[in-house]
DNA sequence: TAGGCCATCTGGTCCT
DNA sequence: AGGACCAGATGGCCTA
């Protein structure tokens, strides 16, 4: 897939564009107190019933229960309703906006030439949490070298998971030694020729170079 | 054409 | 009550 960049703008596809018809759910529920339990209520039955159409009490009974008329009150609560949902979708799509840039903000940390497919999303992480992973191991093998010591035995088997922990949730998606699959630094861009990982002058990531040697 | 990835909508749940 | 977060559903786009 072409990925689409992410300032580009979203057309918005709102749902009576995909879908021409209001979902049974919404208009049973709209549909569902105004009018008594009659079976397969359309749109017009509805329109009827908020005009006094319907079967209910008279117009008189109505107003003299006092305030307003019921059928207003479920057109002002589907609009209510109507207007929550608009409003929470709006603050869905920013909250994953807001995601996808910092999966952005991610992507531009990682080693990765300019021109390489873009990263997907779960590549992304996992690829960020093995270059963490290896940078962590590039750094102790740097505090190791500078005080004379032996360098540690770098074999994934006794370093365990990147994360450094148990095999968890994490290591179930990639813990380089087992994960063939998993988008381990080498392996991922094994997987997707079109990415390398290379300390360049084409790449211009902090870490690289550390990371290269360490590779 | 199937499969992968993605954006969006939606309803539910939890929290403030 | 309203917002944040989440997961499922849906449909579009792209590539092998």
């Amino acid at each position: 897939m072409a990925p689409h960049p992410l300032g580009s703008p979203t057309v918005q596809v709102t749902r009576e564009m995909k879908q021409p018809f209001p979902r049974a759910s919404d208009h049973q529920v709209t549909c569902a107190v105004s009018a008594p339990p009659s079976p397969a209520l359309t749109p017009r039955d509805c329109a009827e019933a908020e005009a006094g159409g319907c079967r209910g009490p008279p117009r008189k009974l109505r107003a003299r229960r006092g305030g307003r008329s019921r059928p207003k009150n479920e057109l002002a609560l589907s609009k209510q309703r109507r207007s929550r949902r608009k409003k929470a979708n709006d603050r869905e799509r920013n909250r994953m906006h807001n995601l996808n840039s910092a999966l952005d903000a991610l992507r531009g940390v990682l080693p990765t030439f300019p021109d390489d497919a873009k990263l997907t999303k779960i590549e992304t992480l996992r690829f960020a949490h093995n270059y963490i992973w290896a940078l962590t191991q590039t750094l102790r093998i740097a505090d190791h070298s500078f005080y004379g010591l032996e360098p540690p035995a770098l074999s994934y088997g006794e370093l365990g998971s990147p994360d450094g922990g148990s095999a968890g949730d994490w290591g179930s998606l990639y813990s380089p030694a087992s994960q063939a699959g998993s988008l381990s630094p080498a392996a991922s861009l094994e997987e997707r020729p079109g990415l390398r990982v290379a300390a360049s002058p084409a790449c211009q990531c902090p870490g690289a170079q550390a990371f290269a040697d360490f590779l």
